[in-house]
DNA sequence: TAGTGGTCTAGACCACATA
DNA sequence: ATGTGGTCTAGACCACTAT
């Protein structure tokens, strides 16, 4: 009873992702019990708990015994190398973040954001300079360029109280992401704005997010190379040792 | 009828990782199939064929549809922010990997060191520094300890062939991981090692790796900062755009 | 008490590989 | 022809949560 020679979990699987893509079904919002589906698709239950437990495994909902399924708020922390919203990881630390506006306007795009957008070299784009603050030192300047037909209101928040990729998650799921991390130099207004010694290397991270299957975010992350690091864990799922899951972040001191 | 209020799928998938772990079931060997798992263990073949597919979906086993299920050989570009073989990165980008061994011997753990193996200071350690070098042009100093009982044989490799990296990994199936990245200035030495310019920043990855429960292998891996990056692209699964899968490798040029 | 997810069973049909 | 994995069903029992 195949539709299209494609497994019913998985139709059901994606029926499910599409909802949530379009914005049919929001973060936290409750997603049809394995009964519902049994009912309104015809599958058999343990069907519908495949198609509800492999969405639960790969992050899409959140699954409590005795409750339900909702659709999962954060995709923060689960996405590797993804660097987490810094003002959380700031938080997650016991320290206090705090941002500084430097630049809130339109820019034209220059050749690396036109490149990494896949739009016209001198395009209009959204583009924000902040410096994040951990317990007042700076750790993070941030050059974020955005498409304006995806976030209109970008420029309209308030960045010294949402961060923009806090901000960019709230308006849509951010499907995809890709990053670079290099060890350079610093130009001296970086330098400067991260109140960094002469000839202290930058971490700098480059990064690209997705959204609707095209690129929508383009940004780059200056860290002060004495006071950030990038960090990593891996272990298999399975493994009950320190840390059981991928994650990464940000760490300071030192 | 559980054993242990453990599921019966998840306990067959521990004994068969307790198997690959202790070298009873090797790479490429054949894992028993569904209907031996039934037959062996008496649960029925939908709890082995769950068993069996997490194992897949977790990179521990190939299946093929036809032919049976099979200890999976390669952790390699499998494995998130798990820099790739320097060797096999630099192939897959055309290019010739050569290695020169500075040093090959034992060592006496420095403080760094012996906190990160959990050992006392001054304990021996096997101990290498290669130059790995991409088209003759050096790319990384790799600085690493290794616990003797669990490499005897290590430092009777010829490294110029074969890369730490990869006879630990022919050894014993490395089961964690954990990577810190930075950027840093190098020492006089580490810089004339990798012939960079005064003041140009390394990409500093300090990287320990588990095996059998405990950590037997602490690296760092010195990069220089003009000719080296690190990359990372995630995809939700089931998204199918550019690259499908989490990667990290190194990049060069520029 | 009714609904939820978590697990398990004992069948079944299929496409595909090997021999 | 046999064995393999891939999928699916229609039941079942359990622990848990909410009302």
């Amino acid at each position: 009873m195949n539709t299209a020679t494609t497994p019913r979990y998985r139709q059901l699987k994606e029926m499910i992702i599409g909802r949530i893509s379009t914005g049919d079904l929001r973060p936290l919002d409750r997603v049809p019990s394995e009964n519902e589906l049994v009912h309104s698709t015809g599958v058999s239950r343990m069907t519908a708990n495949r198609a509800l437990r492999e969405l639960n495994d790969e992050g899409y909902v959140e699954r409590v015994a005795g409750v339900g399924t909702f659709v999962a708020d954060f995709k923060a922390d689960s996405h590797v190398l993804e660097v987490r919203n810094i003002a959380d990881e700031v938080a997650r630390r016991g320290h206090k973040h705090s941002a500084t506006v430097l630049y809130c306007g339109e820019s034209s795009a220059g050749s690396n954001a036109a490149t990494a957008l896949q739009i016209e070299t001198d395009a209009p784009l959204l583009h924000v300079r902040i410096v994040h603050h951990e317990s007042s030192i700076p750790i993070q300047l941030e050059d974020r360029f955005v498409l304006p037909d995806f976030a209109p209101q970008f420029l309209q928040q308030d960045f010294s109280a949402i961060t923009p990729s806090a901000y960019l998650s709230s308006i849509s799921p951010l499907q995809e992401a890709e990053h670079v991390v290099r060890a350079t130099l610093p130009d001296v207004t970086t330098r400067r704005a991260l109140q960094m010694a002469k000839n202290e290397p930058c971490l700098t991270v480059t990064r690209r997010t997705w959204a609707h299957g095209r690129p929508v975010s383009f940004a780059r992350l200056y860290h002060p190379g004495s006071r950030f690091e990038l960090s990593g864990h891996y272990a298999p799922p399975g493994t009950a040792s320190s840390g059981d899951r991928t994650s990464s972040g940000v760490l300071t001191n030192e």
